[in-house]
DNA sequence: AAATAACCGAGACGGTACGTCAAGTCTTGAG
DNA sequence: CTCAAGACTTGACGTACCGTCTCGGTTATTT
């Protein structure tokens, strides 16, 4: 959520003065996304950043009202959320293969995510409203997908598959990674699969 | 993960000088969880931890490395985690129970620590695995309670219903009010236990 | 000695970024003083000091490595060394009232700049250079005065009498305050002058 | 300046319990001067004293009040103040010998007692003065010796010589080695004596 | 062509907390 | 009562970030 300069209508109100340098934008997000990932949350400090964006810590407070904000920006800026096409006459090859995904996503960033989330709860509720948002919008993503009509073939499934799926499979995941600390090995995955969500999809 | 005086072995070695003062001990543990609960994580100062147990500051750093190490041992100080006590032929009285037990022990001291576990997990990995040892004995702890018998009926429930109870409950619950933001309310719970738990242990 | 941001040399080096602020420059130095007279060498807390300057304990430590150096900058601050006109043609008045002033001079002043001194000596050895070299400053900036010339005349004193007022002096001075512990009262100071000083210049 | 066990007055009042082990003592106080005599007054712990000595911190402070009471009795320990004896009929060989004995006296370990007494005096006055009569001690036992006759023959010498020579040969040592860091070296020892104390004793 | 406005790098600044160290006191157990 | 060992309080140390601010200097648009 950067600070932007244009007001949220209108579109005459010509930007004065001297224009923001895009090519600084993602910079200091992609320089956000590596520290963060390489040391977590709170050992992430503003300075590193702004050293290794090549850049100068007020053009990065000029953008973000705080180092969490940073995180928030950081983590929108990467993800696309590309949940990856399916094939609709295999529901367990999807699941697989959409878990799969999911599973590498969260472990190479929504754990520093979830980090700055924890950190800024208490603090600043808007900010944490803000990284819920961006969490949320991923999930409201997979429904346009492939993926997402998969699940919601009310005839087959259970109705209300979809929502199932976004409340259970990351929390499964990160519960994994962060509570157990053990891998999202393929194993795993297909436990995941076989004997917990396979079988709340399918029950009659 | 206290810095122990006695090595870990022996039994001879008389300890030496004077003692620690165990009163001292607990009062820091009391108001490490007081302090962690009321502001969170990173907002617990461990100057503010000593002012409110009425002790100098260098007399936790004499007994714990770190500001994680003592949330840790403080959060493993408090939890008997007693289950309650279910009764054995109302299968999801019993887990309404339990889930309802369980979230409101998250909300209240796990979101905590598991802040000071995203904190430390870069930073520290042995510090990471004594919290998770310690989420993990919790779940250990079920298996002796009435309630652990209760699951671990073969005859009429899915074979590692107990492990699944423990791979999915926290996980959702956890997801529930740090990802999505929402009070693990009655109507939660119930969907959690209608819609999910059961469906899974009952199959066939 | 502060923490320079210039280089030694070159005109050419164009301060970058926020140059510091000369008023706290001052506050800090006229504070150290304060403290540091009132308080005595190890008494003085650089917080104090940061306290009454009105200025964060950080901004001191921009500018100085230490607080023995915040001390010397101090010193070498305030002293101005501003011998008191003397007449030339009354010898014994002119040691009189100079010796008068140095007794309060250091007094006030020197004898905390002694007592980091005797701190400094061994850690920091630059440090002690430092301290060395001001108080040489002041026996130095002694020779350009009407006092300086009144005991350079060969004609009628010993030769190399500067030196040995500088020599002897301070030094009893010292040692009658520090050693003895007692004051400098006027009586003393005419036995300095009429008894030692006086006959070591006049001997023919 | 131990604190001693025995009532001032009165023979009788047996000391009960266990007496203390006189051997420590003599640890204590040579550890101490070594330790001083290495780092400096303030760079000394108590701490490392006890180390040293092979002795508990609390052997210390049981019979020294303070870190600095330890430095005094621990130069008292040391100095037996013997002035080297010297021939009546060199009055010039008298005072170098004299003179170079106190450079190497001082530069041992006065300087370490007078970093003591600057930190001591302004917090504990009392304790200035306990430092201040040990270093009296020393010139009061010049009296005696061999050296204090030599200058106290009125027929031949300025009356008062040896409160002159007490009053300035230390000062301008104490001065040398502080303030201007040089060593006392064989030429300035023969420049204090020929330029500054034969003077002044054999004016007339 | 100026004037204006915002950008940018650099770094000072006030704060808050960190984790460490030493001084001096207190409390055990053993002798 | 002494001694060793070490816990304890107190207070200062020097460091690291945070988020704000103030410089000199750089683009853009607007007059």
């Amino acid at each position: 959520m950067p600070i932007s300069r244009e007001p949220t209508t209108a579109e005459g109100a010509a930007p004065r003065g001297r224009p923001r340098d895009a090519g600084r934008d993602a910079a200091i997000l992609d320089a956000a996304l590596q520290v963060l990932t390489e040391v977590g949350y709170d050992q992430m400090s503003v300075e590193s950043v702004a050293a290794r964006a090549g850049v100068a810590k007020t053009t990065i407070y000029r953008r973000y009202s705080d180092k969490a904000a940073v995180v928030v920006a950081a983590v929108e800026h990467r993800a696309p959320a590309s949940v990856p096409r399916v094939r609709s006459d295999d529901l367990r090859g999807a699941l697989l293969q959409v878990v799969r995904w999911l599973a590498r996503e969260i472990a190479e960033q929504e754990v520093g995510l979830l980090g700055a989330l924890f950190a800024g709860m208490r603090s600043d509720p808007g900010l944490a409203a803000g990284m819920r948002r961006l969490l949320h919008r991923d999930e409201a993503a997979m429904a346009d997908t492939s993926f997402g009509k998969v699940l919601a073939r009310g005839d087959r499934l259970t109705p209300g598959a979809a929502e199932l799926f976004a409340e259970i499979a990351p929390a499964v995941i990160v519960h994994r990674i962060v509570v157990t600390g053990k891998p999202c090995d393929p194993a795993f995955l297909e436990h995941l699969v076989d004997d917990i969500l396979l079988p709340l999809f399918q029950r009659k």
